[in-house]
DNA sequence: CCCCATACCTTGATCTTCTAGGTACATACC
DNA sequence: GGTATGTACCTAGAAGATCAAGGTATGGGG
């Protein structure tokens, strides 16, 4: 049974993930899959609306390059006004996070 | 700000919440609010359509009461299967969370 | 030659949440 | 009497994201 994402949840990931470098939305997704051991399954009909929204917003800014393999890729990386999304974020999912761990396990 | 709510724990929320005991929609709502220190806003328009699915998937069932105020009130409480739905919902949050922790946070 | 993995893309359906209203009543206050 | 506030429930429509399920193209291995 598939876990489907928390809605939100996608741009804070992809964002965290290229903060370690950029990347290409292929590669983004394996990495995430790798980095959960699967716990997270990134749906490409989710990953690349995703990506495109968060270029639009400036997030993330595009270039088109070759992979090893020479195939034709689209790699991503971040703003500085992504860079400043993620700590948002960021801040947000532990606000959230820990919200409902008080709901779930009472001190 | 208001911080939205992840889509899909508003339910593991409420039957959390439930598992205290019956209480109606309403302060259902205000304890949630209460226990995580406002950082979580349940929405009205949020929380009784989402009340009627459950009920409609048979994790919790409704009656109506009074309330101390004397105002009628419809009082949930969790079934067997808002049990089980319970654990499997704490389940997958733990599992989910422990995902993005992570990514977000690598060891 | 065929299959698989890589790599990107798109459309439509589905599901939730939120916005922004609404009703009703009880209490408190002026 | 009139008004405001808090309780308590309800609803329609908009907005937004994810997912399912397709599709294209190419390179390498057998």
């Amino acid at each position: 049974m598939p876990t489907p994402l928390l809605q939100g949840t996608l741009d804070l990931l992809v964002l965290k993930t290229l903060s370690w470098g950029p990347r290409h939305g292929y590669a983004i997704a394996r990495w995430l899959e790798e980095t959960t051991g699967d716990a997270l399954q990134i749906e490409e009909g989710s990953l690349y609306p995703a990506l495109y929204r968060m270029e639009r917003k400036g997030w993330i800014e595009a270039d088109w390059g070759k992979s090893d393999l020479g195939k034709r890729i689209r790699i991503y990386s971040l703003t500085y006004e992504g860079r400043a999304q993620l700590r948002a974020e960021l801040a947000q999912w532990k606000r959230f996070s820990a919200a409902v761990a008080s709901v779930v396990a009472p001190a």
